[in-house]
DNA sequence: CGCGATTTTGATCAATGTCAAAGGTGGTGG
DNA sequence: CCACCACCTTTGACATTGATCAAAATCGCG
């Protein structure tokens, strides 16, 4: 049903291969050490487009590192509105939550496949008790998790549309550009719809397409199937009252 | 220049005594071994309303924890715009941020006169190393931060107007009702503008006034002087799309 | 080739912002 | 104790943004 990356998702052979050690919590273990990741682990799995990692209101029993592919973290209203809380590329840790034992806050769908490597939610707890350092890296991750939420809040609480869809595009063409380099400095791969851009800045996709198409009449960028084309990155930046400085601490 | 609460902000004497204790990153010491806090703060610190506590951009030195009195955390952007993040009451762990030695990512001011208990920036990873309890309440603290601003999010992202401003009174109150309980349990005391609420919507505070005429001429709350007096909030929660069960998770 | 999902466009409408001015309120100093 | 002042609230007229509705065009996939 949506769409996927080219490449397949990649798993990796090991703990000491895996491509995400240093940016999630196993950044808490030297390479000698990283056994005790691998008998905590329940295992690694591979999710095709479109499944639900998990469901907001429903108690989970794992925790997840993402490997390879792209997540949406979104509340779904009664009303039927959904709001986008965060993309997620791999290297992120998800489904810690402040009740690990309570209903998910937010649910997780899958934008293209993806990997991830399996924690046990129950031990968790106690896995930090024994290795203090899991605790400590989980606190930066969650204190740059809220900094993101706040950037996010900021933007959709500031900006007008045009500036709004500029300074999400450009943010997330920075940070898919670092896990998935391409050839193009300028192109990247993107798997949203207009959609997903919507229900993210509080918009209609309606209004998105509308704010896109003066956008690339203006020369600044292009999106289309998928493929997000930065065209002119420093007048976008303006638009998009992008500070580097505060990105900086985001990534 | 701002508003004040009738009562002037207390210093508890030492840390048994201390109201926030149980809230906040002290939780992680037992009774006995509340000297290490004593030993490691800084000291107390009493600041009027209207104080900075912190600015956005800029370093600082030490972290907080707010004993008494409200403050509010905030981003300005070039284009003059405010964002408030969050209104922050008694027992919130204040300054932490993923790069502790970077400009702070926002900036926090005093509501209303305020106590602080101070620690000091530097050394805070050591003292997390050296007791790993702190560590893990800190998840915890971070964790609920983080789901506080995706509520919001969602909030500002997906609400109308009044909707918005029902919902986001409503938590006001049960938060503030909970640390600062009245007489009469359906009014509080809430030391905002109007143009804090606006700026915390991502609203004109004209508008929002126009809004609270509204909910006030549908006999649901009254809002006038820093009284906030809810009249119906089983109504309200309707209009606002309060949901008792994440909430409960968040305070 | 055909189908479902997505994108694109135009017309119209509703919600919210902008501007401007008048009325309140509490704090301060004479 | 009064009067003034700064800040906040309230209101109305009008402008603008973004939403809604509906239909056609396009795309990816089987």
């Amino acid at each position: 049903m949506p769409r996927r990356f080219k490449y397949p998702p990649a798993v990796p052979p090991d703990c000491q291969g895996c491509p995400i050690r240093k940016s999630t919590v196993c950044r808490a273990f030297k390479l000698e050490e990283l056994n005790v990741v691998e008998d905590f682990k329940t295992g690694d799995r591979i999710l095709p487009a479109g499944t639900t990692l998990y469901q907001e209101g429903e108690p989970i029993t794992e925790l997840y590192n993402l490997l390879d592919g792209v997540v949406v973290l979104n509340r779904i209203l009664t009303s039927g509105r959904r709001q986008i809380l965060e993309f997620v590329l791999p290297g992120a840790f998800l489904g810690y939550q402040p009740d690990l034992k309570g209903p998910m806050l937010h649910g997780a769908q899958c934008l293209t496949d993806v990997a991830v490597c399996v924690f046990p939610r129950h031990s968790f707890p106690s896995l930090m008790r024994r290795h203090p350092e899991v605790a400590a890296h989980l606190v930066s991750i969650k204190a740059r998790d809220e900094a993101r939420a706040h950037n996010h809040l900021t933007n959709i609480g500031t900006r007008a549309s045009r500036a709004r869809l500029a300074h999400l595009l450009l943010e997330l063409h920075i940070r898919v550009r670092r896990w998935y380099p391409t050839a193009d400095d300028g192109i990247v791969e993107l798997p949203l719809t207009q959609d997903h851009i919507a229900d993210a800045l509080g918009l209609t996709s309606v209004h998105v397409n509308k704010m896109l198409r003066t956008l690339r009449e203006d020369g600044l960028l292009r999106f289309k199937n998928g493929q997000l084309n930065i065209l002119d990155a420093k007048r976008l930046a303006a638009i998009g009252e992008l500070d580097p400085d505060t990105v900086s601490q985001l990534y």
